[in-house]
DNA sequence: CAGTGGTCTAGACCACACT
DNA sequence: GTGTGGTCTAGACCACTGC
């Protein structure tokens, strides 16, 4: 449970107890071994989206080292949106439920002096089925051609418009028993369901936007005619370790709403 | 110079020197107040895009703090991609110019498979003119409508394909005397220009991303026709203090590109 | 009130870059 | 070697939450 040779908790000197960390060749900060440390944890489930970690001095006292340690690597966890930290009351393992942004991943949003987004969005799943995965699917998933995948394809529709088309692949070895109902009817996003249900949490995505047009069953669907310039929205979601675990294609409607992104 | 009750430096007691906030209302931790100094002194210009500002433990002395509390504050800069700092070296303002990343602000990418992207993209200016503002133009740049803006428009070409059509508008009072001459000639990011010829930074930006068709001037200059879908990127690029300073709205061809962007 | 995360300090040592 | 940022520790106090 401690690190690399054990930093000695009782240590006399004044200075820094036994190094806790490797001479010259790939050296690595302790607070990042502990952060290490605690993935791992969060990966094998240890705590659960949603559920509190254990506070700042506990973990310092498992992993033997100071609680200023603990805290640089918690830090980093906040950072990159695996764990929520609340003054007062504790560390909580980050989920796609309950966040004060749902629809984290989702970058479209209403044009200003358009209606109300009218809350929600209405789901219609159009598809879900099992295949076996063609080159192009299983290549960014990281699967064999060949393998089992999980389609579900569904419009998203705002305010009576239908705004999304989007076209899902899962692996179909890590969600077993997904079925259409569940797409629908869950309520809220659907990373939260595929966390409650299947213990897989989306951490983080890459996308690729293109402006393309539809074809002609494309068109139908979302109300448009072929012409019509629509924002193809290609992301692959990853899940711990850097594991693709969603591959999703979205066509976007603009003509109302538009993606937003911040630079810095 | 030093921050609300001065703390002080030889405090004789082993606790915390005069605390040196506010009591409960408007609470502000110590390292925010010292980051919001720093910042005045970057907005002023007492230490320039690329220069060494000075040391953590200078700072603290400055400041009458800790260098722990300089150092978070500096943290924070460095988040904020506002300077950089380089172990050994010391801490240097950030800058368009010379950074490991050109063109900080711009996600287009070559398509995998495609030729190299030939290097740099080549520029061509098609108007560089003064003019008045009209309310489209001024409200987002926070004038008045009427005011003298800078109108510049331009072609970038990658791999001696016409990819990006440029419009830009920037407050013609800040940037008097800028020329077609420095947009087609300067070796860099234009906003590397900006910075070393007007001294202003662009420090973050805001998108919203379209797909559109061009009208038939458009098409013609990016060699495409009038149904060709293209994205359209509308950016609003902010200086220190959330200020807006420009306008761009940029035409992207993306049958060989993409847009990419991270979530998390 | 006790417990948690958040702030601040002070000092020692490590890794890196110049000279 | 000297000076820089980077890491680690230890202890005290502050602010927020809930019993």
């Amino acid at each position: 449970m401690s690190v690399q040779a054990t930093p000695l908790a009782e240590a006399t000197t004044t200075t820094r107890p036994e190094a806790a960390v490797l001479q010259t060749p790939a050296f690595s900060p302790l607070y990042q071994q502990i952060k290490g440390l605690i993935l791992q944890s969060l990966q094998a489930g240890e705590w659960k989206p949603g559920e509190l970690i254990p506070s700042e001095m506990e973990l310092a006292l498992r992993y033997k080292v100071s609680q200023g340690t603990v805290r640089k690597a918690i830090d980093e966890l906040a950072a990159d949106n695996l764990v929520n930290r609340r003054q007062g009351k504790g560390t909580f393992v980050a989920t796609h439920s309950e966040q004060q942004v749902q629809y984290r991943f989702l970058q479209l949003h209403p044009d200003v002096g358009q209606q109300q987004d009218e809350g929600r969005a209405q789901r219609h799943v159009l598809a879900c089925r099992r295949l076996r995965a063609t080159a192009q699917i299983s290549r960014p998933l990281g699967l064999r051609s060949g393998e089992s995948v999980l389609h579900v394809r569904r419009i998203l529709t705002f305010a009576g418009t239908p705004t999304i088309l989007e076209d899902i692949w899962l692996p179909g070895q890590a969600f077993k028993g997904l079925t259409a109902e569940q797409m629908m009817h869950y309520p809220g996003p659907t990373y939260a369901m595929l966390e409650m249900e299947f213990g897989i949490r989306m951490v983080r995505a890459e996308e690729k936007l293109r402006a393309v047009t539809p074809d002609a069953q494309q068109a139908e669907l979302l109300h448009v005619d072929t012409c019509t310039p629509l924002l193809s929205v290609e992301r692959l979601s990853y899940t711990y370790n850097d594991q693709p675990m969603e591959l999703r294609r979205g066509l976007y409607r603009t003509d109302s709403h538009h993606y937003r992104n911040s630079l810095s």
